[in-house]
DNA sequence: CAAGGAAGCTAAACCGATTTAGCATCCTTC
DNA sequence: GAAGGATGCTAAATCGGTTTAGCTTCCTTG
């Protein structure tokens, strides 16, 4: 038989469709024998349900989606996605949901994704990354009653379920090492600024300056290109009282930068000193390595697998997770400032 | 009316339900009129299609599905995937087929999950990529009749469709350019050997040798990884009789073999020329800026994407399809080698 | 003008599961 | 020993579409 139902497991069986059912998802209604007679002939037929038949009865697909609106150009190079990817499928392939994956332009494209998902009845949840300050997205997906988790970012008053870490402390724990090592006039090339997590590492910055005894700590903005990271950091060396460290918020500006300083003559880390927010193979493969703050985004998928699918089985529960802090890895991009 | 269904716009409209599912299918059956009402009042009610409630009646799902079977952590770095993706997507979306990925570990895994998606329906097909000489996948798909499309490698005498670009081609041209430019020890530092495009790249190097006057064109095969890459260049540096010219089969082990060069003082370009198969921001990040051979990697994504909805729709249909081929961009690590 | 055929539509079956209503049967329990 | 309740199961409805068989009309055509 090639793909038998569960109608061939019933007359098999001896039993009516309905019982079949019973049996297979583990709900009373059979008794303990009859249960273990139809398992085991539905294994030796090597049954498998047939998911558009059970989405259609049940109402759940067993398939969440995650849109990603970025330009596909700057995706690639950061490990990022693909970390969280791996993350997000060991938490869900426990459950044998699967996962869509979409990349598109913008914003506008990703509402009109979720809005025709959840037409379509193609996902049972989603996952939100970058989010921004007064974010869309979340009155878009309230409004579709499409259960969702925000990835990095707490849900605030709105109240998605979110899964995040602490950008904050981060990000201080950057400036004390620096300020530690003895720099007084260190610089931040952020990201996006209507990004959430680019806030609330600017203000981070920002609080600790005067308590480290920081001459000048300025926070400069971008779009988290390598070209606006390398123009940013150019900027910044040709001052007269130039920092004597930069923190980048991501790996691939930190890479950026370094190419600037080295065709400026300015010596990492004797001159100056480079941590990256965001660690990846791009920050071990440079010369010197680079100083880099790593947070753990395997486990950030996962998380964000279990917490959506607590969402999905319970729309009503609000969740807010933190996960493991990051930690700074030191490598060869920073040391003590040059007299 | 929350989610209308088609027997919302029969009453509507007062015809049957069949009539609308005509209409909505641009299939004969009801008249021009009829039709355009039809449309009209689907549009005006927002109706959309319950995809699971199609797939059961119409049984196909308007998904296919990509695996790809490497280690997360060597996945990030390579744009390859990110444009792969975006490209599949952009030739899929004009169709709405919507696009499953998943990331395994192994190729058994991989096959695993074939095997799952036919049973559950989950996907109409299938895209292949990484071909291995003797694949375990090709025999698996035929007998789980799921139709399939190889990226980069023709399917062969087994007769999957596919799209595929000149790989010995492009080699050629690059050992051309390196022996035009003076050099006559070039090194290639290779993939995984049991790839097919990688033996086609040895193949390629080792049959323009002769022609070309070179001394001596060793291909040393690696993992793929950025440490391995190294290594390997690090044991080709130290020998007596260095090569002039090193030519790696990814943009990453490029990445990893100019550092070791820089490590171990050995000028690029002036006593080392540099290539790298396949073009990325990570080139160009670089100092120098590595000369690359460039793909078309969206375009790849996109062709694959048309020939796999051929082959769905049309099983026996066999598609070879030949891209683009791939470009040398010259950058600043290739220079005539010193005397 | 009767036969034949196409166009336009309806009614009902169907896809493969879930879910609900209901029916025996057996075990309590007073 | 009759009422009451749980247990184990069946039959049928349901989800939202697609598809097939068949029934009217109306138009040809000889």
């Amino acid at each position: 038989m090639a793909r038998p139902t569960i109608a061939d497991i019933a007359d098999k069986a001896g039993v009516s469709k309905g019982a079949v059912s019973f049996a297979l998802n583990g709900r009373p209604g059979v008794s303990d024998a009859t249960r273990a007679r139809i398992l085991q002939i539905a294994e030796q037929m090597s049954w498998r349900p047939h998911s558009a038949a059970r989405a259609l009865g049940a109402s759940r697909v067993d398939s969440v989606g995650l849109v990603i609106a970025r330009p596909a150009r700057t995706l690639g190079v950061e490990p990022f996605f693909a970390h969280l990817l791996s993350g997000l499928q060991s938490g869900l392939s426990a459950h044998s949901i699967s996962l869509q994956l979409l990349i598109v332009e913008n914003t506008e494209a990703e509402i009109e994704v979720y809005r025709r998902w959840a037409s379509e009845h193609r996902v049972d949840g989603v996952i939100l990354v970058d989010l921004t300050v007064r974010d869309p997205r979340i009155d878009a997906l309230k409004e579709l009653e499409l259960p969702a988790v925000v990835i990095g970012g707490r849900g605030g008053k709105g109240a998605l379920a979110s899964v995040w870490a602490d950008d904050r402390d981060a990000m201080l724990s950057i400036v004390e090492y620096l300020a530690a090592l003895g720099h007084r006039r260190i610089a931040h090339v952020a990201g996006t600024p209507n990004f959430q997590h680019t806030q609330r590492r600017i203000r981070a910055v920002r609080d600790a300056a005067p308590r480290l005894g920081l001459v000048d700590a300025p926070s400069l903005t971008t779009d988290f290109s390598d070209a606006e990271g390398a123009a940013t950091t150019r900027k910044l060396l040709s001052q007269a009282d130039r920092p004597t460290a930069i923190v980048y918020d991501s790996d691939v500006m930190a890479v950026a930068g370094l190419g600037v300083a080295m065709e400026m003559g300015v010596a990492v880390p004797g001159e100056l000193s480079i941590v990256a927010f965001d660690d990846s193979i791009l920050t071990q493969l440079m010369h010197p390595a680079l100083t880099a703050m790593s947070r753990d985004t395997f486990d950030f998928g996962r998380q964000a697998a279990e917490v959506l699918l607590e969402v999905i089985a319970t729309p009503t529960a609000v969740i807010n997770r933190r996960t493991a802090d990051p930690v700074l890895t030191v490598r060869e991009s920073t040391a003590p400032p040059a007299h």
